[in-house]
Parts: structure tokens; C-alpha cells; sequence
DNA sequence: GGCGCCGAACTGTGATCACAGTAAAGGATC
DNA sequence: GATCCTTTACTGTGATCACAGTTCGGCGCC
């Protein structure tokens, strides 16, 4: 069944193109812990006026993915080491379930699941050849999303794509601290599983990917 | 050690005051699944300007506490069966390690949580008994509030809220069904075994409630 | 030379207005 | 009497302006 040419999105609003825009850059680690932005300036760089830009800012907000001061100024928050590890507890419990519901759903038609997912993976050995830390925290974003999408449960997913942004701007440094362990290769793991169409070894291999992901980020925040 | 009187407030944004009052009335279902909302029509209920009643709805939009139609309506959206049972799966997973968090982290130090864990339960009963349909699940909510507050974990914490958020309105239609099945009071399991100090049996105590929740909210959906 | 104070620039918030699109209600037609 | 269409009222969006509070600069003082 060919897919026809993906909508050319027949109208973007303007809150919306400078929320895609700034979760974006927040998901990939673009923005700095830390880092303070303005509403004008955000409308400046984006070329919109204050109103669209003040929405996606508060709605940035509302998922903790921004912070405000007490005194209302806008910063990327810096998570410290308790924060992360509610947040690590946080994808170690939902990430699992939703591995699982995306294997049972796919069942034995996993081909073209597996084909974007190695897609993903060989994106992601690309930027750590290239050391392009901002490739990687992509790819690696990338590969659990395709992987979750084919759950088909939205609002698990909304929750997770939370707690992603805000992990996201932490996400970055880790990517420093590669190589100076040695990884074992979860994704291997978890792709085998799904083409065995084991749903609890994915969803186990997805749990060890995380602790993985959770300890580099431990020895990456100090 | 006496608490000095809550600082009164020093200042409350407008929009956070319609955030707030819209988040309560989702959350103890007072606004009825599928019931339209509009900008104007908040901002007049709160006797505030649109700008505020704009934030406040856009910020319950991107929690997925109300919704938009394609043309950009706003709604309070009314979960399907598969939507419900994704939430209650991420109740299932994310509150009983709270429970659990909450457990250790006041030890043995439990008597001023059991005071007011216990004072929910009994506004609970009451409501049940008053046939108070808002008031039974805004004390079940204050159950659970405050024995993950004791945990300490405001990341987990947020994303469990914005689970409620979502369930929320369906939620007052579980009331409907009570009385028709027989309950177990998970409650009191919950209890004894917070004053035990048995963090493990809290936290199965706290699953079994959510999955007793889970299973009155899907008779109550058809 | 270091410290404190004052002012100017800048911040987020709230209000108001103009606009394009949608939904609903009314009437005309068959 | 039911159906279709037109018009009207209303919706969310975006822009602009005024305002109060904060921040950070430079200037004067010790």
C-alpha cells in the first residue's frame, strides 16, 4: 500500500511552528542548561510577533521543559542529580511498557519496523564516527520513538516525549562521556528481540538501554 | 515545629489563577467529557482579558487536559476505551513507585502522613455517603496527593498529575458504578502498611487500587 | 581602588483591536 | 414539510501598546 505524498501541511500556526521549533532544539540539546531566552527574542529569531511565541514558551512550561524564575525570567532548566534520576525512573518504568505494546502490535509484520529502526541505528553509529554530539542525542531519540510509534498509544508516548524534554538538554553532555566506557549495545538487543517477536526480552532489552543511558548521564552531570 | 501561617500569596498571575481554576475543575471532573469551552467565555467567567484565559487553556492543551478540534475548537476531550486503558496502564506503573518513594523517604516518621492520609480517607467516606459524586473523587485524589508528596519527587509527581488531568473527568462517572460491585478497601491496605514500614506492600496496595480504579472506569465508560 | 547607589534598558504580563475561518441559524426553494 | 444555501454571529489567532517589576550598567562616593 504506497503512501501518497505526506500533506503539505496545509497551514502551520505560527505558535505552532515556534513550538516545534524550540522543542526541538530542546529534545536534541541544542538550548544550553542553564541558557536564559526572552520571549522577543524567540519572536525575533522566528520572525513572529510576541503573542505566538509568548504561547509556546508557556506551553514549554507546562511540561517542565522550560522553567520560569521566581521573578517570571525564562531559562532551560538544569535538572540536578535527584531530578535525573526521577526522570531515568520515569523512562525505565514507561519505556518497557511501551517496547512491549509495540512488539505485541506489530506481531510477525516487523519487517518495515526493523528497516527504520536499523536506519536509526546506523544514523546513530554515523554521528558518533562524526562527532556530532547533537546527531547522536537525535539518532538515539529517533530510534525509540520509530520503535514506540508502532505502540500506538498516544498518551503513554505524550508522557514520554515529557520527560525526554527534559532530559534533553542533559542528554548532550552524555555523549562526552562515550568511550570512555565500554557500551554494550542494547539496540542489537532490542532488534533481535522484536524480529524474534519476543515482546518481553524487547521490553527488557529497552530497560537495560535506559539503566545504560542512566548511568551515563549520572557520570556526565557532575 | 509549629508551621508559621502560609505566606499569604504574595501576588497571583491571572493566568496561573485561571490555570489553576480550569486544572481543578478537570480534576475533579466538574467539567463534563465532551462540554466545549471557549476563550471569551472563561476569560468572562474569571473576569479577566483573554490574554490569561488564552495561556491558561493553551498550557491545558499541551498537557492533553483539553483539546482542540481541527478547526481549532476547544474541548474537554472524552477518552475511548483504549485511550482510558493507556492511562490507567501509566497510573499503574508510575504510583506505585512513588508509593514506594514516599515509604522510604519518611521511615519511620509516618504519623503526621497517617494523620492526614487518614483525614482524606474519612472526607472519602463521607462523600461516598453524601452521595457527593465531586467531592468522592476530589478526596481520592487528596489520597494519593498527599502520600506522593511525601515522596519528594516532583518530576514523577508532574507526570502523574497530568495523568489525572486527563482522567479526570471521566473519573466523576466512576462514582456512578460504586455501590453496584463490591470494593475492597485498598486504602487501609495502603495504611497498615505505611505504618509497618513496609514500602513493598505499599506499593502493591497502591497498584491493586489503581487497578481496582482502572476496572471501575471501564464498566463506567460504556 | 573598591563599594554602593541610581537610572536606563529590558523583561513578562495584560488589554485591546483587526482579521480570517467556522458553525449555526435563518430563509428561500423545491 | 424537508433540504439546501446564504448570511450572521462567534471562534481562535496574531499584532500592538501600555505598564510594573527586575536586572544590569555606569557613575559617584567613601
Amino acid at each position: 500500500m504506497p503512501e501518497g505524498p505526506v500533506q503539505a501541511e496545509p497551514r502551520q500556526p505560527a505558535n505552532e511552528q515556534v513550538y516545534r521549533s524550540l522543542r526541538a532544539e530542546l529534545l536534541e540539546g541544542a538550548l544550553e542548561p542553564g541558557a536564559s531566552l526572552t520571549i522577543r527574542g524567540v519572536a525575533a529569531a522566528l520572525d513572529v510577533s510576541m503573542t505566538p511565541a509568548r504561547e509556546a514558551v508557556r506551553q514549554l512550561v507546562a511540561e517542565r521543559a522550560l522553567a520560569l524564575t521566581p521573578s517570571g525570567r525564562i531559562l532551560v532548566p538544569l535538572p540536578n542529580a535527584a531530578e535525573l534520576d526521577e526522570l531515568f525512573a520515569a523512562r525505565r518504568l514507561l519505556e518497557p511498557e511501551l517496547a512491549e505494546r509495540a512488539a505485541r502490535r506489530v506481531g510477525r509484520r516487523v519487517g518495515g519496523l526493523l528497516k527504520a529502526l536499523h536506519a536509526q541505528d546506523d544514523a546513530l553509529e554515523a554521528a558518533i564516527a562524526a562527532g556530532d554530539a547533537q546527531g547522536y542525542v537525535r539518532a538515539n531519540m529517533g530510534f525509540h520513538a520509530s520503535l514506540y510509534a508502532a505502540a500506538g498509544s498516544p498518551a503513554l508516548m505524550a508522557l514520554v516525549e515529557s520527560v525526554w524534554l527534559q532530559t534533553g538538554p542533559t542528554m548532550r553532555r552524555v555523549y562526552g562521556v562515550i568511550g570512555t566506557r565500554a557500551l554494550q549495545d542494547f539496540h542489537e538487543t532490542a532488534l533481535a528481540a522484536l524480529s524474534d517477536g519476543d515482546a518481553k526480552a524487547l521490553a527488557e532489552a529497552i530497560r537495560a538501554d535506559v539503566d545504560q543511558g542512566a548511568a551515563l548521564a549520572a557520570e556526565a552531570a557532575d
